[in-house]
RNA sequence: GGGUUUGUAGCUCAGUUGGUUAGAGCGCCUCGUUUACACCGAGGAGGUCAGAGGUUCGACUCCUCUCAAACCCACCA
């Protein structure tokens, strides 16, 4: 047989994909048609978190996928219609500001080209990055089903947007205002609450005259557009200006500002006094509408001044700042300047700082009742987690980790109406048009619709919506809501897996509009997956240049060992630390899973698939087989619990140190074990196949499927049941064979004996001795020795006897290492148990079943060191 | 300011509801090519479980505090 010694995954993979594609297998409608699972097989449904279209496949994508396609083949495995469906976000903004970076480079303005030209720019664009995305997820081993492959702006998707932003603005949902929005002066947008980041800095405070007092400031130019004073009512420094309208003279300008106080002024920062900008501040224009401030802004959306900062309109806001501040100064206004650490708003994707200011805009009311349900979008996400919603789906969503539970409720709780216009080309258009006006005149009429007016005249909205609204909507988007056959099969989707980075972005989103529009939860369960990290434990990042390729991993060491590397030890919600020799590590793996098999089919004749529990005829048989069945209901279990890590590795310790170090090591011995061998092979396949789906299909293929049929593939198997429940007693004695064996090992190997050479011993063991004698083939080879059978009469004190914690002994004719420091842990381990057993709290409390095991212990302690004293 | 997580062998991490002399992989040391595998095998060294208190018959495990690291939210006018 020609199977190479050494599997080279890159040989392989590229083949058995395509196999797995053209079968069709991935679509569970084709495995129903083939009778491979009947049509009332439970559902599965994983819907991809969409990759951007800009992207290049990240480490962070090949986590998801590695999780995601392990739960899928394992439902799949198990029988159900495992539908995991694929798709692609346009990724408004980024990919936006990537195509304009191209067209930059070529000198050209998206202005100059105007909107229709860039669109089919980006278009292109978009064509051929999501081919190559498509293509990478591929080489992960992903069993997406492609056919109902979709994207944020596929036309039934993009009809879906509509028809809910419709729906939102009939249940008075969604509304225009003219509201402060955090604005990207390079991005030329507005931006969500949790899209700005905040980055510490060294500013000035300035300290200036303001009428009858002195306020602190770090954006003096801003001071222009003040309409209000603000203290803490318990600040009596300026408790008499209560109430009252001030002028105030800034020399080059003059302000009218109304007195009021609020428990929000900390009466500590600055003077206590607060000049109140509400065009330009969160907070302060949070106030306005509580103190019925007037609003005057003074800073445009390109970043300059605007005609209400008088002499100052048209200038840039940081030079603004200096002549503002030059003013003040030459007019005795400015009392003195501090240096201080301060937080600046950015923007989360170029980094540009963000200034707030008031703008007409289309928001999403959260706290609005909804009617038709008493209840707020706010309440409903609420609900959806903590009791869940009743009706069709009446389970609670259910956050892996839970501990995110409490994250997801604080952000929640504190939301605000979330702005959802944004000022770029490249989306899905708002479907608002306006009659003969533009759309910046407040008293415009409008038209909400999925479709435009009939008649001539109407204006489109120039905006497009925020790229997480259409995300928010993917679920159900995506399945064809609220007719198809798709979406009343498959909705709610089973699990949502990704990172808890974009818990807010989008987990909290689907939740809200789901609720809102199907009345359905969007998935049961929620599985966080955290970071990857360098080995420094660093974010990877282009900028650091410390990020790996995971596609330079799976030419290297295949998909399968890179897939292990983000699976063995970690666990959800916590990041992951990823280098390359730990993928190496896990190639190993793979490697010895392959040696394992070319073993097996070298040394068996034919390999048939069968679901024959098989004979044992040894002690070793039994023992293995005990194993391998507990092994089955840990898999299971572990997976069943989304204990991924915990799996894999009962997986990895049974395949490594219990089959092929020591039964393979047996079956040497004893011979003839094909029925067990091809037994655990066939299900040992099946139960590892989620985790390394390509290399054990390529066993599959050469052990029982040599002729590549698409029935016979691994991938369509099912998943192995438990055989029985008890464990066997006999698997003690196995164990306690094991002992001896390593004990001899052992004491070759310290005494300088070489391996190979067979060392004779006389053993001796009063309780084993029978079992011993039985296995006296295993342990002469295994060990390496040449057993003389001892009776107790023939021990003496005068020859070298090693002792185990099973009680038996045996002697040989070497030098053997100094015992004092075994004894000593031993007699300290002695003492420690008699204090205990003496202790008459501990023999009233303690159970009764602890006590014995403390006592049993104690005995074979005694025991051991009585035989090592004894024979030292 | 509020919150979360983490701190166990040189490194990466396990340790189930408190009941072993605290485990694994990698790395390290010694030996080794025996009918799959040197991407291997055998043996071995290495830890006062961050620190201090407390609860308990008993704490790596529960509670409090301290120290250290990371992250999230709010935000300083």
């Amino acid at each position: 047989m020609d199977i190479p010694k050494a599997y080279e995954a890159k040989n392989y993979e590229n083949e058995i994909y395509a196999r797995w594609e053209k079968s069709g297998y991935f679509n569970p409608d084709v495995l129903i048609e083939n009778g491979l699972i009947k049509s009332t097989a439970p559902v599965f449904t994983i819907v991809l978190p969409p990759p951007n279209v800009t992207g290049q496949l990240h480490l962070g994508h090949a986590a998801m996928l590695a999780y995601e396609d392990l739960m899928i083949r394992y439902h799949r495995l198990q029988g159900y219609q495992a539908l995991w469906l694929p798709g692609t976000d346009h990724a408004a903004i980024a990919t936006q500001t990537k195509v304009e970076k191209i067209i930059a480079s070529e000198g050209k303005k998206k202005e100059d080209l105007g909107r229709e030209k860039f669109l089919e720019i980006v278009r292109d664009y978009v064509d051929k990055s999501k081919a190559t995305i498509r293509n990478q997820i591929r080489k992960m081993g992903s069993s997406l089903d492609w056919s109902r492959e979709k994207y944020t702006l596929d036309k039934d998707v993009s009809q879906t947007v509509y028809q809910v932003f419709k729906k939102m603005y009939d249940d008075g949902l969604i509304y225009r205002g003219n509201r402060i929005v955090n604005w990207c002066p390079r991005c030329q947008s507005t931006l969500a609450d949790d899209e700005v980041e905040y980055e510490q800095q060294q500013a000035n405070l300035y300290y200036i005259k303001y009428g009858p007092v002195v306020i602190a400031t770090t954006r003096p130019e801003t001071k222009l557009g003040d309409t209000g004073l603000a203290f803490n009512p318990n600040d009596k420094r300026y408790l008499h200006l209560l109430g009252k309208e001030l002028k105030i003279n800034f020399g080059v300008a003059n302000i009218k500002v109304k007195v009021f106080a609020d428990n929000e002024v900390d009466p500590e920062f600055g003077t206590g006094a607060i000049g109140v900008t509400p065009a330009h501040s969160q907070i302060d224009f949070a106030w306005a509408e509580k103190y019925k401030l007037p609003i005057i802004k003074v800073i445009d959306e390109k970043g300059k001044m605007t005609e209400a900062a008088g002499k100052y309109a048209g200038q840039d806001v940081l030079v603004c700042r200096e002549n503002f501040v030059a003013d003040l100064k030459q007019a005795g206004l400015l009392e003195k300047i501090e240096p201080i650490n301060n937080n600046i708003s950015i923007c989360y994707r170029c980094h540009t700082a963000i200034e707030p200011l008031t703008s007409r805009q289309w928001f999403i009311d959260v706290n609005k009742k909804i009617s038709r349900l008493d209840k707020s979008l706010k309440e409903l996400a609420i609900e959806a987690v903590q009791t869940g919603l009743g009706g069709k789906s009446d389970k609670k969503i259910e956050i892996i980790p839970e501990r995110f539970n409490k994250v997801y409720f604080h952000w929640l709780e504190n939301l605000r109406d979330w702005c959802i216009s944004r000022q770029i080309w490249w989306g899905h258009r708002i479907p608002v048009w306006y009659k003969n006006k533009k759309q910046k005149d407040e008293e415009a009429e409008i038209y909400v619709g999925i479709t435009p007016p009939q008649e001539a005249g109407w204006v489109q909205d120039e905006d497009t919506l925020d790229t997480w609204f259409s995300s928010a909507l993917w679920t159900f988007s995506t399945l064809g809501w609220p007719e198809g056959l798709d979406f009343k099969r498959f909705h709610p989707t089973q699990v949502l897996e990704t990172g808890y980075d974009i818990l807010f972005f989008w987990v909290a989103r689907m939740i809200i509009m789901t609720t809102y529009v199907t009345g359905q939860i969007p998935f049961e369960k929620v599985y966080l997956h955290g970071l990857v990290r360098d080995r420094q434990g660093q974010k990877m990042s282009k900028s650091l240049g410390n990020g790996i390729d995971p596609l330079d991993m799976i030419e290297k060491f295949g998909a399968d060992a890179l897939r292990l590397s983000m699976i063995i030890g970690v666990t959800p919600g916590n990041d992951l630390i990823l280098y390359e020799e730990k993928i190496a590590g896990y190639r190993n793996f793979v490697n010895k899973l392959w040696n394992i098999s070319r073993y097996i089919l070298m040394n068996l004749s034919e390999l048939k698939l069968t679901n024959q529990y098989p004979q044992a005829k040894t002690l070793a048989d039994e023992w293995i087989l005990s194993e391998f069945n507990n092994l089955i209901f840990q898999v299971t279990e572990d997976l069943n619990q989304y204990k991924f890590s915990q799996a894999i590795e009962a997986l990895y310790e049974f395949v490594w140190s219990k089959l092929a170090d020591w039964y393979l090591e047996i079956t040497k011995i004893e011979g003839n074990k094909s029925e067990i061998l091809n037994y655990i092979l066939q299900k040992l396949l099946i139960l590892i196949h989620p985790f390394i789906p390509f290399v054990s299909e390529e066993i599959w293929t050469q052990s029982y499927n040599r002729n590549k049929q698409d029935k016979l593939m691994l991938m369509i198997q099912r998943w192995p049941q438990v055989i029985e429940k008890k464990s066997n007693p006999k698997i003690k004695d196995f164990l306690v064979l094991q002992k001896l064996i390593i004990n001899l090992r052992s004491v070759k190997n310290e005494s300088g004996i070489a391996t190979k050479q067979s060392l004779p011993v006389d053993i001796y063991s009063k309780e084993f001795l029978s079992l011993f004698q039985q296995q006296q083939k295993i342990i002469e080879n295994l060990a390496r020795v040449k057993i003389n059978w001892l009776d107790k009469d023939s021990m003496t004190a005068n020859n070298k006897v090693i002792t185990s914690e099973y009680s038996f002994v045996f002697k040989v004719d070497i030098k053997v290492k100094d015992k004092s420091k075994e004894i000593d842990t031993l007699n300290k381990y002695i003492n420690g148990l008699e204090k205990k057993l003496k202790n008459k709290q501990f023999l009233s409390k303690a159970p009764s079943e602890v006590v014995t095991k403390e006592k049993e212990k104690l005995n074979e302690a005694k025991k051991k060191l009585a035989q090592i004293k004894k024979h030292p």
